[in-house]
DNA sequence: CTAATGACCATTA
DNA sequence: ATAATGGCCATTA
């Protein structure tokens, strides 16, 4: 198990319709201090490593791993592959509630 | 092995 | 509220 691993399995776990802190995944993993290696870790691999998901089946919006679901600590939304832009779209197309470029604080998944 | 690279964080100005 | 600063850390060159 390579810390990557463990980063995608939490952020796997995270429900639709919610979201994680980067250092709240840090923390889940037992690295509370390894919030900048999570987002590394997502900014890499996220749908490609994962490796199943046959050729062909790409959708963009729904990946394996939703590394779309983690945010900031501050919950302001964070970077994302095709853009902070986008990142916002797709929490949205889920329920997530977000205003002023941040997700309301009910909507957190855990700490 | 060392150096560089960030989708981060907390503090301070 | 925003900007700069220093720190943290796994991964990669």
């Amino acid at each position: 198990m390579t810390f990557t691993d463990s980063v995608y399995e939490v952020v796997k776990k995270i429900p639709r319709g919610k979201v994680m802190t980067y250092k709240g995944v840090a923390e889940a993993v037992g690295k509370p201090n390894a919030a900048r290696a999570v987002g590394n870790a997502l900014n890499r691999n996220p749908e490609l490593k994962t490796g199943d998901r046959g050729p062909g089946t790409a959708d963009r919006r729904h990946p394996v791993v939703p590394c779309h679901r983690v945010v900031r600590s501050d919950l302001k939304v964070g970077g994302f592959v095709r853009g902070s832009e986008e990142k916002t779209r797709i929490l949205r197309s889920e329920g997530v509630e977000i205003d002023g470029g941040r997700v309301s604080l009910g909507d957190l998944s855990i700490f």
